[in-house]
RNA sequence: GGGCGGUUAGUUCAGCUGGUUAGAAUGCCUCGCUUACACCGAGGAGGUCGUAGGUUCGACUCCUACACCGCCCA
């Protein structure tokens, strides 16, 4: 067996690990299995991006639970692979153009595109290229990306379907718009920030009629609040609530809109709020969506006053009106609000200007405000697909861990609002639309055409109803996530009836973080549940998000991202899954990621490197050890106190993760094994069994090698998922393998099955007893100032049996045992359990100075003692609380006086 | 405005269904380069568990308010 390096050096090992696991093939799952499936599709992150510390986390615990099922003999999947994400590829590459001084119109649509390729080619493979580097254990074979020809096929099927059963609709709506990436928004697109505005108080002029009402006195204007006064150019009606008495009376009249002198009605609508502003607004419909239903509800007009780019046009405005303001025709929507507050202001029809702070909406893509704004858009009807996606979730056929994520995804779902996927955009799957006769939202309408839709999977050659040639296609594409919503199944072949459709459809679990929740999840039960009719995955574990030490977002512009690859290059990939999975607590909260995590699970790595390295230089050099060493193992019986406890130990741990981790709760399973590993493996039994092997009984000696071997094969397994690198190195190394067996690799050994026969509760007691004892006399040596290499005495009324005495004398630094109840004077008495024991201290110890230090700790106790026993005096106590706990409550009572008499002991012993 | 989460040692966090002298890691202090590991070992100091009430014999744990921080939705 060759022997390891002093230190553990991940970046000697990883490349070389991960190329043997790939090249052989052991990602991908056994097809002549005839096991229980279990699939993972992978959150595809943006081809765009680049490995952050999210993906990391979100890939680690996906590994983690991957590995895993593998060595249980699961028929395992992990899809791989990656989202096209339309915005921000799109923005990425015209940014590239921008740099050689050109926009994408210059290139043209079909040049743009294969730019964007020719891009994404390049570039897009980088975030593989990085997952690979964690160590992720996906079937590369299988790796999907949703523009592939497959997925875009299944957009396409989705689309034409729900279009079919009536479930789309294209419509000309007030959609949120950006006006920096030109397109639609879906709603939960757009970011909303609090943001301190002004509230402008407007006078809308009434038009003067003959009247004799003699309420007219509130003046010549009505007076109407607004945040943004630029719209005012495409009013149409003022609205008053019916009920509110001040404005009654001017229900039906006419008013003039200042500067543009359109008149306009003043209209009743039970959605005005009397309480905001003045009570009374002015209704925008082409520029607000609530004010686009009331101009619905009132037959009012609909004037546009901007270009898509948020320029002020008077393309819809009648001759009169335009000649009124032509100065603000082409300003931008902030300059023309500047302008015409001003304009307003000088002629009189600005009442006063408040502060007021309302939250804007901002493109999540660019952060430019978003402008409501009213075009032709595709929709999706989502009330029939959310009531199915609901009830999935009510009845528990798909579940969110922590549980706290149903209620919110159930409350989102059930104040969902329709769809709109279509973007215009050229990066995307196009949309299988086609128009007789031009599309209307097109530039250039050829109008020889009867305008009827053609909806269809294949290019339609002629127009069903008028026979028409002229059929132009829909320039825009789908939201990316109206694609995403499909990767479960996508990926799998679907729409095509595939074997892997049908083996791993529905997936097992999804994992992923809150904030796409309502972005991706919800839509993925959706799609899933409709063209499925199953949902896409039992279980959703969401996680939460990867922040700095100050609780902050990491962000580039901030500059306190951490980036993994670098802490990879640095530590290693087994480090940095650890400490991220380490802190991936059950209550998915929000990591704060310290870099002390992560230099605390390169030191455990270290560490396990070094029992490694420990154990196997200790074993004898030979291929077949692990044969020869762990036979002998049973029956248990002649083994020593320690190795009962080890293996009792062991095997409950065993039992333990798995169990943690089948309920999802993996940070608590690391810590099982970091606990067991570095405290009770290593600082007890290693120790311990140093005193055989370094001893002179052969016999001895092996026994304690086999148990050695047998909890390092074991702790590697379990380690495995956790850290899959140095798990492989160390794991091949002790098999006395330079050059690994194809298909060999621990990844495909058998995860650890607890064997009970082994637990040991009387054992266990009995060594914690023990540690417990060591560390008193420990303790109390460094209490008493004795140096650690100083031998001593320990005089002990308790018997000892023989393996402790043993242990006691190498772990504690004793010469002699000498039983007796007899202490000689200036010996330190302490008890710890049902153990006494003396240390003769005369000649070792400052006695003043530790006298005044021990008579602190004495007076503290005596306080403890009080208290219980002023419990166990009450009579309510002893009346009501469990047996249990007042058997309890009086053992530790006898303990502590125990203590307070060890104490006094000392002081007299010290004097 | 509605909802959710958090508030526990200097710091980052565990602590399930009420009964531990409230744990870990890191940092700090003392000692030790002992032949697996100084990315180590031994020992130690450090917390009235956000505030105020309540339920209970007993609350970090349950209930009610409040405060502060963060997030989501409107």
């Amino acid at each position: 067996m060759q022997e390891l390096s002093k230190g553990y050096n991940p970046t000697d090992v990883e490349q070389k690990w991960y190329k043997f696991w790939e090249e052989n093939d052991l990602f991908s799952p056994d097809e002549t299995s005839t096991a229980e499936p279990f699939t993972i599709v992978m959150p595809p992150p943006n081809v765009t991006g680049s490995l952050h510390m999210g993906h990391a986390l979100d890939n680690s615990i996906q590994d983690v639970l991957i590995r895993y099922k593998r060595m249980q003999g699961f028929k395992t999947l992990w899809v791989p692979g990656t989202d096209h994400a339309g915005i921000a590829t799109q923005n990425v590459v015209e940014r590239e153009l921008k740099k050689e001084g050109k926009r994408k119109e210059d290139l043209g649509r079909e040049k743009f595109l294969e730019k964007v390729w020719e891009w994404k080619k390049e570039y897009g493979g980088r975030i593989t290229t990085q997952l690979r580097r964690l160590g992720a254990s996906c079937d590369w074979n299988r790796e999907r990306f949703t523009m592939d020809e497959g997925l875009s096929k299944a957009v396409t099927r989705e689309f034409v379907t729900l279009y079919n059963e009536g479930l789309i609709y294209r419509g000309k709506r007030i959609i949120n718009w950006c006006s920096r990436c030109l397109t639609a928004l879906s709603d939960i697109e757009v970011e909303y920030q609090e943001k301190k505005g002004s509230l402008w108080h407007l006078r809308y002029p009434i038009e003067k009629v003959e009247s004799r009402d003699s309420k007219l006195e509130i003046g010549d204007y009505i007076v109407v609040a607004t945040t943004r006064p630029e719209t005012m150019l495409g009013d149409t009606a003022i609205a008053v609530n019916p009920k509110d008495d001040r404005y009654k009376h001017l229900i039906g009249k006419m008013i003039v809109i200042p500067l543009v002198n359109r008149k306009i009605p003043i209209i009743k609508d039970d959605f005005v709020d009397p309480s905001f502003g003045t009570g009374a607004v002015k209704v925008t419909p082409a520029h607000d969506p609530n004010d686009y239903e009331m101009g619905d509800r009132h037959n009012l007009p609909k004037i546009n006053i901007l270009t898509p780019d948020a320029k002020i046009t008077f393309a819809e405005f009648p001759e009169e009106e335009k000649r009124i303001v032509a100065q603000l025709e082409g300003l931008d929507r902030f300059k023309a609000r500047e302008a015409l507050v001003k304009l307003l202001e000088e002629k009189g029809f600005l009442e006063k200007v408040e502060d007021y702070s309302n939250s804007v909406g901002h493109c999540y893509r660019c952060k430019t405000v978003i402008e409501p704004y009213l075009s032709d858009q595709w929709f999706v009807k989502i009330k029939p697909l959310a009531e199915e996606a609901i009830k999935i979730v009510e009845k528990g056929k798909t579940k969110f861990l922590p549980d706290r994520w149903t209620k919110v995804y159930l409350n989102w779902m059930v104040n969902l609002k329709d769809w709109c996927i279509s973007r215009q955009l050229w990066w995307g799957h196009r949309i299988p639309a086609w128009e007789c006769g031009g599309m209307s939202n097109v530039q250039c309408p050829m109008s020889n055409g009867c305008r009827e839709i053609i909806v269809s999977e294949t290019t339609p050659e002629s127009c069903p109803k008028c026979g028409g040639t002229n059929l132009v296609q829909d320039p825009d594409v789908f939201d990316t996530w109206f694609s995403s919503g499909l990767w479960p199944f996508s990926t799998l072949g679907w729409p095509d009836e595939t074997k892997d459709l049908k083996a791993y459809y529905p997936t097992s679990v999804l994992v992923t973080a809150y904030d796409i929740i309502f972005f991706w999840v919800a839509r993925m039960i959706m799609a899933g549940t409709h063209f499925m009719k199953k949902p896409p995955f039992h279980t959703i574990f969401i996680h939460g998000l990867i922040r700095d030490i100050t609780g902050k977002k990491m962000s580039k512009s901030v500059g306190n991202v951490i980036d993994p690859i670098s802490v990879i290059d640095t530590v290693g990939a087994d480090a940095l899954r650890f400490a991220l999975i380490s802190l991936a607590t059950g209550g998915g909260q929000d990591i704060k990621l310290a870099e002390e995590k992560i230099t605390e699970a390169r030191n455990f790595a270290n560490k396990i490197w070094n029992v490694s390295r420990f154990v196997m230089m200790t074993l004898p050099d030979a291929t077949d050890i692990g044969a020869r060493l762990i036979a002998p193992l049973y029956p248990v019986d002649g083994l020593e106190l320690a190795d009962k406890w080890i293996l009792s130990r062991y095997n409950s741990v065993v039992k333990k993760i798995a169990e943690n981790l089948d309920n999802f709760q993996i940070g608590e399973s690391a810590k099982l094994l970091y606990d067991f590993i570095w405290s009770e493996f290593c600082d007890w039994y290693i120790e311990i069994a140093k005193i055989r092997l370094y001893g002179d009984d052969p016999k001895k000696k092996e026994e304690v090698q086999s148990i050695l071997l047998y909890i390092l094969e074991g702790i590697l397994k379990l380690l495995h998922p956790f850290m899959p690198f140095e798990t492989e190195e160390i794991y091949q190394i002790l098999k006395g393998r330079e050059t690994p067996a194809p298909k060999e690799s621990i990844m495909l050994q058998s995860f650890p099955v607890c064997d009970e026969k082994l637990f040991d509760e009387e054992i266990e007691y009995k060594m914690r007893r023990f540690i417990e004892l060591v560390r008193a006399i420990r303790s109390l040596r460094d209490t008493l100032n004795i140096a650690h290499k100083e031998e001593i005495k320990l005089i002990s009324p308790s018997s000892f049996d023989e393996d402790e005495k043993k242990y006691l004398k190498a772990l504690a630094k004793i010469s002699t045992i000498e039983i007796s109840d007899k202490y000689p004077p200036h010996t330190v008495v302490s008890k710890i359990k049902k153990f006494e024991f003396g240390l003769p201290i005369e000649g070792l110890v400052d006695f003043k100075e530790v006298h005044g230090r021990l008579e602190k700790d004495y007076n503290g106790l005596g306080v403890q003692v009080k208290k219980i026993e002023e419990k166990l005096q009450n009579e309510n106590f002893v009346k009501n609380a469990t047996e249990g706990s007042i058997q309890k409550e009086k053992t530790k009572l006898e303990e502590y006086n125990g203590r307070l008499k060890v104490l006094e002991g000392y002081l007299r012993a010290l004097s």
